[in-house]
DNA sequence: ATGAAAGCGCTAACAC
DNA sequence: GTGTTAGCGCTTTCAT
């Protein structure tokens, strides 16, 4: 244990209070008294003991924020810029994984840490509406992801629907005719993938072509691995897409990697679209076309939001906030042959 | 704020101690008394107050991690696998930001929210040893990474040195022998890098090999730009080595990139090693051939390290621990044509 | 087996 | 301008 105010007080021969105005910067404090006060606080070494602070005022400066998993290089990317976009408001970031679980996101949105978080920012898979009914942990939540939630918290995400329409369109607009989704989940009952498959579905009727529901390829999960068994299992049931839409850039580098592997060239043979815009899609070998959501934005946006609620406005009417997004074409896409 | 002990104690009608006793399972409470008790939690949706808990005991149940950049996926692995690894402890993982700079490694080091943090796990990369010597905090410090620090504190490393060795021989293995050296720090004052410098040097010197200096290039940075910059730089001086060990993998795949962009051929032309074993490289158009430090084995015994401390030895003998590493051969290596 | 009371370190109200 | 004191919610002796 180090020292506390009461040592530095009976060092400095001044009281309790005069120490912790000192520690905070209190005006009214003469330059004597403060200077006197911090040599006794650099003698003793001492810190104040955020804890005690924060059981004081019922704060800690720390936000919590669930993804997935760090693995998935979106998340690590949106988890960086949370970091820093919290960094900006004195926010320390406490980090949880749920594994894209139902039941790691109900434990964690029912009051994880409760008390020792301010707020919790969320990016959830599986969770459901009705999971966040009975919720009484009083910490702000922000939801983050695809899903839209018919719930009484704040949702950060862009317009899915119309930025998969984005991506079908350019493949469209460059001759593609066949274009196949991948990434659809494998159990109906829950669909996380379904904004970005309706995107797909609608883009592809307004461009009067028929929405082939075996180009739809259904994954076990959302990495390069899922991608490119994906895009093996489409191809080994005789499809032969001329473009590929991915519910994300890993399964659209894993995609790339199987079409590789099996002689198919990228963009001239089939060309494909992935979703997130993460660094390593701009340095693959055949850099990635891709959607891209401005993840800066969406980390401020999210703390913003908890701290806004946090300081004294509590009650804010949640709202449902679509940040931008921008079609980023690269080598992975180019015009159909023929 | 939610309901306290008291609350709970006084709708059951009983005292604070017989709530807490039943709210921490101690063993002596009748079973109607507990009853009792867990009704009045159930009905106020009581939370133990954690922060309040911590006071009292001195401990949060947080180990915070520090690491340059979570963008760079080797970290966000690394942070993945400490967030596990502290979760199977029942700690928690508080996550900062150092950008590799040595002023914030420094100021994370003196005490980042002191007090409210019970370990520290730092993954320095400017920060030296005088910095630490001054460190009055006193939650456990662990340091990971590369670099060797004469201080008294336990560092979780893989000995750089002999992987670097192993990659260069790998290569020279293959018939290369003109091999570049990708990722030296520009500044020489500081050389995060020098262990796997002087791995690159042992190895060329035991196979006979000289140690040419301008097939060394330096970075800026540590990622895939960086690479691409650096193995511009050295083609444009007309170097043209057949071989490239990069300092990690993020430089190893920019310089994949590069040599794609001029025409030349990985690994027919240019054979490329990284160092990390980042999931891109495994699935990047050409499979990135590296050395692969055992990430769980590190977060786990940077973990088990600051939780033994914690639990009891805060006095152990710092100790360098080592963890396993092995080189994964994939196909930007090929034996040198001719 | 249960209760009363002290105190972890801090801040905020109020007094002087 | 500085000191006194109560109390945040909890655990922990010490009684009973």
């Amino acid at each position: 244990m180090g020292a506390s105010l009461k040592d530095v007080a009976q060092l400095a021969g001044v009281s309790i209070k005069t120490v912790s105005n000192v520690v905070n910067n209190y005006p009214h404090v003469t330059p004597g008294m403060r200077a006197k006060v911090q040599r006794a606080i650099d003698e003793l070494g001492y810190r104040p003991n955020l804890t005690a602070r924060h059981l004081r005022k019922g704060r800690t400066g720390i936000i919590a924020l669930a993804v997935p998993e760090l693995g998935n290089p979106y998340f690590a990317e949106l988890a960086g810029a949370v970091v820093d976009a919290a960094a900006r408001h004195d926010y320390t970031v406490l980090l949880d994984h749920t594994a894209g679980e139902r039941q790691k996101e109900i434990l964690v949105s029912q009051g994880f840490r409760a008390h020792v978080i301010d707020g919790l920012i969320l990016s959830p898979i599986e969770l459901e509406a009705a999971d966040l009914l009975g919720r009484t942990d009083d910490a702000p939540l922000v939801l983050l992801g695809e899903r839209e939630y018919d719930a009484p918290y704040d949702q950060i995400a862009i317009d899915n629907v119309s930025a998969a329409r984005t991506a079908v369109r350019h493949l469209t607009g460059l001759g593609h005719r066949r274009i196949a989704f991948l990434g659809a989940r494998r159990e109906s009952a829950r669909q996380p993938a379904h904004l970005r498959l309706r995107g797909w579905r609608e883009e592809l009727t307004a461009a009067g072509l028929p929405c082939d529901d075996s180009l739809v390829a259904a994954t076990d999960g959302y990495g390069r691995v899922d991608g490119a068994a994906a895009m093996n299992a489409l191809l080994d049931r005789g499809e032969r897409p001329d473009a590929v839409f991915a519910y994300n850039d890993l399964i659209a580098i894993g995609a790339m990697r199987a079409l590789t592997d099996r002689g198919l060239r990228v963009p001239d043979d089939v060309a494909v679209v992935g979703f997130d815009d993460i660094e390593e899609g701009r340095f693959s070998t055949i850099a990635l076309t891709t959607v891209s959501p401005d993840k800066q934005a969406i980390a401020r946006l999210a703390v913003e939001r908890v701290v806004a609620r946090l300081a004294g406005a509590p009650h804010l009417v949640p709202e449902r906030i679509q940040p931008g997004y921008t079609l980023v074409a690269r080598e992975s896409t180019a015009r159909r042959p023929g």
